[in-house]
DNA sequence: AGGTTAAATTGAACAATGTTCATGTGAGTA
DNA sequence: TACTCACATGAACATTGTTCAATTTAACCT
């Protein structure tokens, strides 16, 4: 037996068709919501049948929580590309950035925020966590900006000002309500973070 | 044709079957939350037909709608009992009541903010003015606490304080993540509005 | 190469669930 | 009592998730 697999023919066409339901179901689910991605459709799109989709993600809660995890990935990934030279800075572009990013994928922020298991099956505990993690990013800038402050009142507070501006963010952006113009969210966001920064004492009094 | 209409012995009956068959898709969403809401299921419960239930709201989503609608309703009423005589302890009261409210409701208020319509129908509108409604109670305390504030601006804080609050509750309370522990829930959103009200200028630094 | 095998693919059948509608029923009415 | 009409009924239908026996196919062996 050889260690080294080199990677089959049947490996390659089960990735590729893996990566072709994916994105037909993302781009689903981003332009037309969660409730309108059907097995069927993406079958179809795919060009497979669906006993196809089953056998790659055992059913169909596994292709949303996959498309899921990809979304909680893609986000890190940006909120990680937010410069961390002044921490305050920081802060702000960590949450302009969730901004804009919510702005671009709003309906795959929902399925990953909104989506409910079967029953009482628990959702996965690692995306659980990678949404804890993302909500974590706000940690390291805070430290550096309250440095006499206690761990995990600083963890704590992470979560908190970042559940606080995802509240300001998806409620602003809920397109069911009155949309809040975009500009004006944006405001509304760097309103209160000056407003909080500052009664956190990070913040100088203008 | 008499004006006076006295309830019928048909309308009595209609009415009843009516408040029975919200009342046990409540008890269905509270208890196993919407997913697990099934027109038979209701139909089983309440001992009618499922036509029965369609003859009266239309379609499925009526239920959940009408259901949303006194969830907002009950909402109101308990945010409207929070004292008014000291604003900022109003404020207070406010948020703490949300956070009363969304634990002995949290699968009720997750119908309310999470659920999408079929295809692109509109969502009705006087739910979301309802919501909009509870999201403005904070504006009266915030006027009384910062009466040189344009009113607008006001107005928009509320909602943008009482976005970030309801954040913070929403994903505290999220069982799928790691449950915040609810004293510390209740910590925290103290916190943030005691840091946050400071920042405005309403709360004296300590 | 050809044959063998294991695994993936297929899609028809099934299951669960929302929706409709022809039919029956009973409350109101003359 | 007879008539009528609005509502209740539940079987049938539509949509959509799920399964699985039969088929195809890549990989392996000689």
């Amino acid at each position: 037996m050889n260690n080294v697999q080199e990677e089959s023919l049947r490996d390659r066409k089960k990735n590729r068709r893996r990566l072709q339901i994916l994105e037909i179901a993302r781009s689903i689910i981003a332009t037309k919501g969660l409730r309108s991605l059907k097995v069927r459709d993406v079958a179809d799109a795919v060009g497979c049948a669906v006993g196809s989709v089953y056998n790659e993600f055992g059913d169909f809660d596994g292709v949303i929580l996959t498309v899921n995890r990809e979304t909680v990935q893609a986000l890190t990934m940006r909120l990680g590309g937010v410069p961390a030279g002044n921490p305050v800075r920081q802060l702000y572009g960590l949450a302009e950035t969730y901004l804009e990013f919510f702005g671009e994928n709003a309906n795959l922020l929902r399925s990953l925020f909104e989506h409910r298991m079967e029953d009482d099956r628990p959702y996965p505990d690692d995306i659980l966590q990678m949404v804890m993690d993302a909500f974590a990013l706000m940690h390291p800038p805070l430290v550096r900006v309250l440095p006499d402050a206690d761990d995990v009142k600083i963890a704590l507070l992470s979560r908190t000002l970042f559940s606080a501006v995802h509240g300001i963010i998806s409620l602003g952006l809920e397109e069911r309500m009155v949309a809040v113009p975009p500009q004006m969210l944006r405001q509304q966001v760097t309103q209160f973070l000056d407003a909080h920064l500052l009664g956190l004492g990070i913040l100088p009094a203008r």
